[in-house]
DNA sequence: AATGAATGAGCGTTCATTCAT
DNA sequence: GATGAATGAACGCTCATTCAT
């Protein structure tokens, strides 16, 4: 059962077309069938082929635009040291990311708010979450350590950060200059007085 | 033709249990066969003869879920006049309806998010966003002519608050203070600096 | 159970929305409620109330249309004598017909096509073809006696004049000049040689 | 995407089933659960399966029955060259037609006549009766100019002999004899008077 | 003379998945 | 590495009809 370089690039092929179905049509109206069809393969019976189920297909969805954008945003964000500067990097870089990679973020979201077990309980959000909040969170108390930041409660703080940049898609506003804003006011809701 | 009694009350169970089930199990999950096993109706067909189709069913969840919240969000406000303060209350209060109505909040999530047309575009969500976004938008361009709040964009400010609230469910967080925490920092983000 | 004024209106106003609609959409598209919308009455229950069952109304809808048109038919035809002039007349006021009552005719033909039994089987088409060709064969029959007609089967005679009038209004051709045209075919085909 | 052996013999299978459901119950009465069957399949899902949707599995069988009928009706009538001899073998074949294919003959009727679009416009019939009639009208105007037949209107001819034939088995009529006597009726009808 | 409320049965269609090559 | 063929279960929706006033 190796993975030859055939059956990787079938998988991707899969994923790209289940990503933008999704971002598209959104999680409800996504199935197999929309998914051949974008992807022009023969039937569904080949989806079915190379991931378990819609789970394992949903799974790899996410991790993989998960990756790409975590790839890309590590790579921004390597070598800042300050607090307030990473936090304001951070922010705008997230930004950015809607311009570049529009239909791997609605993907993301689709999937991690509606991607269910039978019992209806959330599969991946949670994980998400505490991947992308957590991270923050650390920094943000190590910020407040260090006095670059006032005193503030760091997991409503990192949690509202978040929500705040998944909240600018669904704004509709222009994107210039929205990073740049967003980073401002998350810079005056952090900030140390006298710093 | 006209509503009876018994028609309005028929109707309300079942938007209820619509309600209960959006909630538990998610959109995508919702089938008039749980809502009939929820609100303990003979048969799905009982929907069918109240309501025109899934989409009629989905507008009144809507409808009634954003009636009641809104009813008891603006009974809570009224009689507030400073800007400031305002802003204050209403995220304490959004915060507080998490506790109390959080089937509803949830509800009306999931239908804004995720019913959609045939072509996959949202039908509830952007009236909804322009709906509540908009008003607070105007709320806090006047308190900036007041001097009250400092130079910032309202439509980001008030789409970054919009999102912090929405926010507050999926983190997860314990909600006792989580209001207040919020409303302190839009508090810190939107003061004018000669507070 | 005496059949009051508003009675009978209530059963004209259905059947005369059943005829319509019939006509607009054909049998098979034909149902409680879209006569129920053409009549714009409350529900399809007031349908239930005025007749026993579709078959009732169905064969209403025949009675009512077939009636009318007979009616029609002979006062256009009474007076006249001559075998081949009550012939060419009954055929030019038959395709006139249709261009005064184009909906029943219509409704006629679809319900006598394709109301059938539960197991399939027709149940007016027979009675009405009786109806009609039967009595054209008598005319032709007689006719030929007098040594009007010359030698041919009345029996196929008739079903094909009946037939030929039937697909006048399928064939989409003006109606202008069609009647006398048809008359013209059906003297020639009939006329005894030495006239 | 390419047909297979198996897939065509299904195909035909429940093309076969559905005309044979058509012919006997009538276009109205036809239903995914009826030609399951009579084909002995094991569910409805297998014609979905292989048809898009009833549309398309009506299209399959009006091109399936109008193909068999018209390949065997060319090939009785090809040789002929006269233009009142080619008109006697097209009525008498098409009459025979109906005792050895009835089914596909009220079948093509069936689907011309009640499958309809969503608004209630015919899907098929103005394309069948063009088909037929205007390759009919052709032949008889071209009779006009050699002089074979009389002065008549081409259009109303054909349409009449079309729906000469249709009605043979709307008569109930023995079929025996039929044909020649219909066949005779039209030459009498077309004749040019220097016979 | 009419209505409100409800119903069982059936419709065509779509779902992800599986068997057998 | 891929496919053809098929499937059980569920979907939202419509049908004519009935019960109880």
């Amino acid at each position: 059962m190796q993975v030859t370089i055939t059956e990787a690039a079938r998988r991707k092929q899969i994923i790209d077309a289940a990503v933008e179905v999704i971002a598209d049509l959104g999680y409800a109206k996504t199935s197999f069938a929309r998914i051949v069809e974008r992807a022009e393969l023969s039937s569904t019976r080949l989806i079915s082929y190379h991931f378990a189920d819609k789970n394992d297909l949903m799974m790899a969805v996410l991790i993989s635009s998960v990756g790409t954008l975590d790839e890309l945003l590590n790579a921004r964000l390597e070598g800042l040291t300050g607090r307030a500067e990473m936090l304001r990097a951070y922010i705008e870089v997230r930004v950015e990311l809607l311009r570049t990679h529009p239909k791997q973020l609605r993907a993301i979201t689709e999937v991690a708010d509606n991607h269910r077990a039978a019992d209806g309980s959330p599969m991946f959000a949670p994980l998400l979450t505490d991947f992308r909040v957590g991270r923050m969170e650390r920094q943000l108390r190590q910020g407040q350590r260090e006095g670059v930041f006032a005193e503030f409660d760091p997991a409503v703080m990192a949690n509202t950060i978040s929500s705040a940049i998944e909240g600018v898609a669904r704004s509709g506003l222009p994107l210039d200059g929205y990073g740049r804003e967003l980073a401002d006011l998350f810079d005056r809701a952090t900030r140390a007085a006298a710093q």
